[in-house]
DNA sequence: CTGTATTGTCACAAAAGTGTAACTTTAGTT
DNA sequence: AACTAAAGTTACACTTTTGTGACAATACAG
């Protein structure tokens, strides 16, 4: 992903939180502690998004919203505000400043980047899905294909979601049950073996050029993207 | 890893705010949402570690500390404090209860990461999932993965975790009791020589390097992982 | 509404790992 | 040097885990 999200917030756990859980999700950021920081980072390249807290020193988060509505471009960037359990009165002031959207603290991180990905999707959408490439395979979410060495390839969903999870998710095991969470989907009730039969399936679909040696088998612990390939000693 | 931090928090957005940076950093988790729910999870397999809400429904956390540090069990798990922009007083009622350590909120990953990383390493560091080194064998408990220079080798379930024990646990002897109970678990009725069928399988996997002069045997009284070679007068 | 693609499970095959016992070798003692 | 207890090795039966092909249920496109 080529852009950014700017994180006001004068609370540094707070903000730490927010860019953490930011970063796992793929999004790169930049903080800004006060409005006067804020101020200073935005400008070229421009962020893609900015969160922006409530109650800031040294002027009010509306404030800051209401200002950048007004700038020529800064009034394309898509502002998210955070409140502390807003009452009602807070937010028609927010959405009074042309902000795109609240999030009420304390929230979960799927709200928070359900919320993102939703302002997004409705001003650039290109810019969730980032090409990724892992030794001559390539994937990429926005066409939804994928290709080896430019030979396009077929894959069912669940094998294309699966692949797109262990590319961005290298070098680490998971074992089966993390796998249906975060392929699948969270509370969805699968049997555990069904991970074998799509890690096979999956397998078949890109050994023509060798690549399923990729996908490692961890006894007793689960699945292994790696491009480290086992010892050829043993054959 | 194969435990899991139990996590007792009222408040769902935190909750998940919560596991999510757990997970994220390799721990398991699992939730419960106030004291009851909470006693239900606390059974074998007991969890490696606990972070309990200060307020909770249902009783106070703290009470559920003081239980939980007399049963003969329980009282070996270490637990972490929530507590809100907690005063003095608190604190000190707090770690009455012996519990490990405090968190206040709001915090940042890193901060709770970091306490928590504190606490395990004090009571079982081959929980944590930091890489170990030791004269260039590597094993990388997150990937699975144990090089020697560079070069992968493969190595059996038990194997895995009786080398990661021992590169945990250097210049030290251990009886095969101890080991059997530190490798194996408690509570498992194996042969005490099995050990030694298994100290062979792992001499040999690591032997290619020369490795397996690291494990050292120390007649009548078990086995020991050291850097030190033994004389090589005797050859 | 029909045909095709996808999915989750199962049953069975294959592979890898594990614990023991028996036998050999080694180190420490007389 | 002979003796003996402890550790090293090896072989193997047994258990557990993973791979695979088939199939029925379901979703989906046309």
């Amino acid at each position: 992903m080529t852009g950014y999200i700017l994180v006001v917030e004068d609370e540094t756990p707070i903000r730490e939180m927010i860019t953490f859980v930011l970063e796992q999700n793929g999004f790169n950021s930049v903080e800004a502690i006060d409005i006067k920081q804020a101020k200073e980072k935005i400008v070229e390249p421009y962020p893609d998004l900015i969160l922006l807290d409530w109650m800031l020193p040294g002027g009010s988060g509306v404030k800051l919203a209401k200002e950048l509505k007004q700038g020529e471009y800064s009034r394309n960037i898509p502002i998210i505000m955070l409140t502390a359990r807003a009452d009602e009165d807070d937010k028609v002031k927010g959405l009074d400043a042309g902000v795109d959207d609240y999030v009420t603290k304390p929230f979960s991180p799927k709200e928070l980047i359900a919320r993102i990905k939703a302002v997004i999707r409705r001003v650039s959408p290109t810019l969730l899905a980032e090409k990724v490439e892992f030794h001559g395979l390539k994937l990429d979410p926005v066409s939804h294909q994928v290709t080896i060495d430019e030979e396009p390839l077929d894959l069912g969903p669940t094998e294309f979601r699966l692949l797109h999870f262990f590319l961005t998710h290298t070098e680490r095991v998971y074992s089966r049950e993390q796998l249906l969470n975060n392929v699948w989907g969270t509370n969805v009730y699968v049997e555990d073996r069904t991970v074998d039969v799509h890690i096979r399936r999956l397998r078949k679909a890109i050994s023509g050029e060798g690549h399923d040696e990729f996908i490692q088998t961890v006894r007793g612990a689960g699945y292994r993207f790696s491009g480290k390939t086992l010892s050829k000693a043993k054959k």
